[in-house]
DNA sequence: ATCGCAATACGTACCGGTTAGTAACATGAC
DNA sequence: GTCATGTTACTAACCGGTACGTATTGCGAT
């Protein structure tokens, strides 16, 4: 559940949510420049407080959603104070953009490298994810995606969390036509977009109820890959 | 945009979320009878405060989520006064789950009929349903599924709105079996499941962004339901 | 070495606004 | 008179955000 906190490095393909994933603004690079040393006053406690309200807010925010939950929460959670919160993070929507930023990174290893493997052939790379998925999202107190359940939350375009969840969709609905490609449809973008349509409902139905539809997303994949991509 | 306030009258199948959809307690059935006088007193404008108050907050509520809205701006915009809204109903939360029994009554209409016309091949019925939807759900502000935002704005199993969003997806998702057992599909719960899927990946997609993959449901739902329906 | 000092990282205590919800009473239509 | 409503005024909790004081550390001058 940690969620890195290192700068973004790694990257599926090239494409990123570059546009807006830059650092929270009140730039407080830390310049932490050789990794020497790292904890180094502090009362014996590990990691700095901005990286403990990251961890606290991205574990509250996603179980009970961002607008439910209390800065004073988070930071109570963190072992740390409020104004510990106001000098890492210009706001609270500040402090969920980078909740969002933290979730893209999470996501992005989650959906390369399913079930901590790597796939070469795309139609098993998006299998495995689907199937990984789809087990996850019929356990109790499944919560979906946080960068979907953040949209749901913020309707207004110029929301900072947002913006963040908005370029990451993009990115990602190019990266399952990318696939889509790759696995030789006919159509990469009505089969990337039908992938997406189908993730999005495991998602969705996912936090409505146990024992969902995600059930069958697996067999829907399948099918919807195979009339795809069938010698037409 | 308006939203029907009359007792819950015809249903699709035979089922309904009966279980929940009972009216707002504080037992103000309004008993509004024979549908004669209708606008009795009340200084010439319309409709009852309750009336007006469910009205201004289905509004609100779609647009801007539940948490976002608070009571002042709902008894304002249905220009009535708090203790209007409080004689009606018992809380917020009762507020907010009338409101999703409302979109409920709304959206079986919809769904039944979708673009105003009836369906008795249940391909061509799901297909117009998809075909209406995914026309809106790329236009500018489009906002989803109501009853499926609220399962994201409240994640607490035992809030009153929640439950009437869960019991609605569980009637949907019998709907859509029964309708793919009536186009002939080999496996039934997967083709109702997976145009479930679709269709939430088309709400929640719809919200991220215009010019999304909504465009592409339509082709994907024939995919989908020829591959299900083939001779196997 | 150690004194002095600024930067760093944190806590205590507080503020002003907003929120859901209520109490008490007035008024106008039927 | 009674029923639905408006009017006014209030509360208690909560929420995002801040002013201000303090301990610890690193480091240059002496």
């Amino acid at each position: 559940m940690k969620k890195a906190v290192e700068p973004q490095a790694e990257r599926p393909a090239k494409a990123f949510s570059s546009e807006v994933a830059t650092g929270s603004r009140k730039e407080n690079a830390s310049k932490q420049e050789a990794g020497a040393a790292f904890r180094s006053h502090r009362n014996g406690k590990g990691p700095r407080a901005a990286d403990r309200i990251r961890a606290s807010a991205s574990e509250l925010f996603y179980r009970e959603g961002i607008r439910a939950v209390g800065v004073d929460e988070v930071v109570e959670r963190a072992g740390v104070t409020k104004p510990s919160l106001y000098r890492s993070f210009a706001s609270k929507d500040d402090l969920a953009a980078a909740y969002m930023r933290d979730y893209d990174l999470d996501f992005w290893e989650k959906f390369e490298n399913p079930g901590g493997k790597s796939y070469s052939d795309p139609r098993e790379h998006v299998l495995a994810y689907i199937r990984v998925l789809s087990t996850r999202a019929v356990r109790q107190g499944y919560r979906g995606c946080g960068l979907s359940n953040a949209t749901v939350e913020y309707p207004a375009r110029d929301n900072p969390a947002r913006q963040v969840a908005e370029a990451h969709k993009k990115v990602f609905r190019k990266r399952l036509r990318e696939l889509a490609a790759g696995m030789g449809a006919r159509q990469p973008a009505v089969l990337g977009d039908a992938l997406l349509l189908l993730i999005e409902g495991i998602y969705s139905t996912g936090q409505q109820s146990e024992e969902g539809p995600a059930q069958s997303a697996l067999a829907a994949a399948k099918l919807l890959i195979d009339a795809s991509v069938a010698k037409g």
